[in-house]
DNA sequence: ATCAAAAAAGAGCGAGCGCTCGTTTTTGTT
DNA sequence: AACAAAAACGAGCGCTCGCTCTTTTTTGAT
């Protein structure tokens, strides 16, 4: 599947994200009614992906985030419940687009298909929510320990999924214990690259299409040698 | 070259990393006594390692450092000058390092002797300075932007160190002018990959000396491929 | 044992933090 | 146009931050 046909489906777009974020949250938020607060909620993980990617999460003060916002800090916290929770609905968001992915592509039969797609739809998910993927990489520390191991299982899940996967499709025999992890942690790795250094793909000499072949070229060509 | 090896030669252990720091800031330590400012600031850099890799370099704070080494806060600030400074000491030391590598490394006539040598000693280098590359690949951020940029020089002079060894080894004519690229990233990746998630690897099923050569193996695989 | 110099100590400073809450402005129904 | 409800405002609270500076303790040459 091509990016652009992946992007038409993907219910994680736009205003939509932050809709879904009310509904998830509307029971601690102050703000009622559904228009304002998507309205804000927009502006303020907007404001906060915007400062947090230059000097870090902590770094950012509410009021910075105020004046990106063009909020007051009353306008701020009646659609949040703290800073703090910020970052906790960031990891949230990326776990349940992650869950989905895998959720989906483990039902394929065709085990070549179920791997290829989720390695493929991690790396348009994450073009699709860069900031969201970006920001729960280097903010993971910044969450309470119990969201932070939460957040290292998104990892581990889409691993160990890898592992299995590759070692069904595998026809070689003789393979060693650490091969499936070994590659199932490169491949990782490579969709990380891409959302981790985003800037170096900018000048778009190499499309993100482009980009996801490679990486499953890769993949089989480990799996073959 | 394997692990131990390496390790017997490196210059980069124990107290002298220490001893190096000193020397290089010692015009702006207010400690005048090598014996004092070396044992203090072992005691500094460990503590930050230690608490920042749970909860991130802004986030400690100096009452929690005088804790985890036992000093005051007089006699931390005798050892150095404020607390970016020590972030910007990491990266100092890390630029070092790598550059040492590369310089060294693209001294060899024999190309493929060059590209192992680079790929290898960084993934051994930053097993023994493991808290010190660790540390910078997270709180680049927390520097200040002319550190910051110097921070991210150092990956791009491995990436076209890399790019162009890959280039000069190939036999293939065919290639598109990714191809080197993307292995180079690929292989950065890989080397990162091993000290960013260090915990993985704790359980030595997998040895350094291994991930070294699976890695080799991987860019070879993809050069052929 | 003495004593000057160096190191270590830690209370205190101003600044800025996350967050609250009484007030003002906007909204949408009548 | 009037008006209640919702949203937006922002000064101010208690607190912790990085850092300084005076005082006390340790060091090591004599």
């Amino acid at each position: 599947m091509k990016f652009d046909d992946f992007k038409a489906n993907f219910p994680y777009r736009g205003k939509s994200v932050y809709a879904r974020l009310f509904a998830l949250h509307c029971d601690n938020i102050k703000t009622k009614k559904e228009k304002f607060a998507v309205n804000n909620l927009e502006k303020i993980f907007k404001a906060t992906f915007k400062i947090s990617s230059k000097i870090g999460f902590h770094e950012m003060s509410l009021r910075e985030l105020c004046r990106e916002t063009e909020l007051s800090m009353g306008g701020i916290y009646s659609c949040i419940e703290s800073k703090e929770m910020i970052a906790i609905m960031v990891k949230d968001m990326v776990k349940t687009v992650s869950s989905d992915i895998i959720d989906s592509a483990l039902g394929h039969k065709n085990r070549k298909h179920a791997l290829e797609e989720i390695v493929t739809h991690h790396i348009f998910a994450a073009e699709i929510l860069h900031p969201w993927f970006y920001f729960l990489y280097f903010e993971t520390r910044s969450l309470p320990s119990n969201h932070q191991k939460d957040s290292k299982t998104i990892e581990t899940r889409i691993t160990s999924a890898l592992e299995s996967i590759l070692s069904e499709i595998d026809s070689n025999e003789d393979n060693n214990n650490n091969k499936y992890h070994f590659i199932a942690t490169m491949a990782l790795s490579m969709v990380q690259e891409r959302y981790l250094k985003y800037w170096k793909y900018k000048d778009a000499s190499l499309t993100i299409d482009n980009y996801a072949d490679e990486t499953l070229k890769l993949i089989y060509a480990s799996l073959n040698n």
